[in-house]
DNA sequence: TTGACATGTCGCGATGTCACGATATATTGA
DNA sequence: TCAATATATCGTGACATCGCGACATGTCAA
C-alpha cells in the first residue's frame, strides 16, 4: 500500500540480475560433484581422452562420457576427435580462476 | 611433444585426494542454487535477517530459513540473535574471493 | 566385410533436492 | 497469562541427479 518503510533502499545492494543468478548456479551445479572436480582439475593440466580421465577417476567409461557431457554444454570443454579417441580440452577461461579458488580453500597441496 | 605415456606415474598429475574432492563438491551444491547464491553476495556485504534475505529473493520466509541453514552447516555463516530477529553474518572467508570469481563471470554489474 | 576398440546414448531404479503448508519454538509486549 | 512476531522444523509430493547395464555409434585394421 503506501509507502515502504525499508531501511535499505535496495539500490545500494549488490547487483541482482536473476537470470544471471540462475545461470551461475547451473555452472556450479555442474561443476559440484567430486569426479568432475577432479576432471576439471585435470583438464586445465592438459588434454585427455575419455578412457585416461575415466581411469583416474575410477569410474567407468559410459559414466565418466556422461559427466563430460554435462560439462560440455555448459561451455567448459571442447573435443577433439582423434582416430578413435576423443581429447577433452578446457574451453572456459574463468575455470582456471575458479577452480585455483576451489583449490585454495579444499585443495591444499601438502608441502612434502 | 610425446614425452606423454598414458601409464604415467601420476605424481606428474595434480593433486588427487578423493575426500577433499568430496568436501569441495559438496560446499559447492551449497553454493548452487539461484536464492543461495543471492544470499551469499548480500552477505558479504553486511548482515541481514532472515525476514530480509528472504523478501530481497523474492521467497517464504520459511523457505529462505531453510536456504540458509544449509549453508550453515557448510560453515559459511554463524547467527546472532537479536531480539526475535536472527542476523546472519559471513564465516568463511573464502567465500569472498569465490563470490568474486563467480561475480567476474556471470554477474557483471553493469557501468553506473 | 568382420571384429575390436573408444565413445556416446538410453532406460531404469535408488537417492537427493526443492518448495510448499502446517506446525513448533523462541522472544517480546500487553 | 495470552497474542503477535520472527524463525525453525517437519511431512509430503514433484522433480532432478546419479550410477549402472545394455546397447548404439563411430573408427580403424585386417
Amino acid at each position: 500500500m503506501a509507502g515502504k518503510n525499508c531501511k535499505t533502499t535496495k539500490s545500494d545492494r549488490p547487483t541482482g540480475d536473476p537470470a544471471a543468478f540462475l545461470q551461475a548456479a547451473e555452472c556450479l551445479r555442474a561443476l559440484a560433484h567430486p569426479v568432475r572436480l577432479r576432471m576439471v582439475q585435470l583438464l586445465l593440466d592438459g588434454r585427455f581422452t575419455v578412457g585416461e580421465l575415466a581411469e583416474d577417476c575410477q569410474v567407468p567409461n559410459n559414466v565418466a562420457s556422461e559427466h563430460l557431457r554435462l560439462m560440455l554444454r555448459c561451455g567448459f570443454f571442447y573435443t577433439e576427435r582423434e582416430g578413435r579417441k576423443v581429447f577433452y580440452r578446457v574451453a572456459e577461461p574463468h575455470l582456471a580462476q575458479l577452480m585455483a579458488c576451489i583449490e585454495g580453500r579444499f585443495l591444499k597441496k601438502s608441502p612434502t
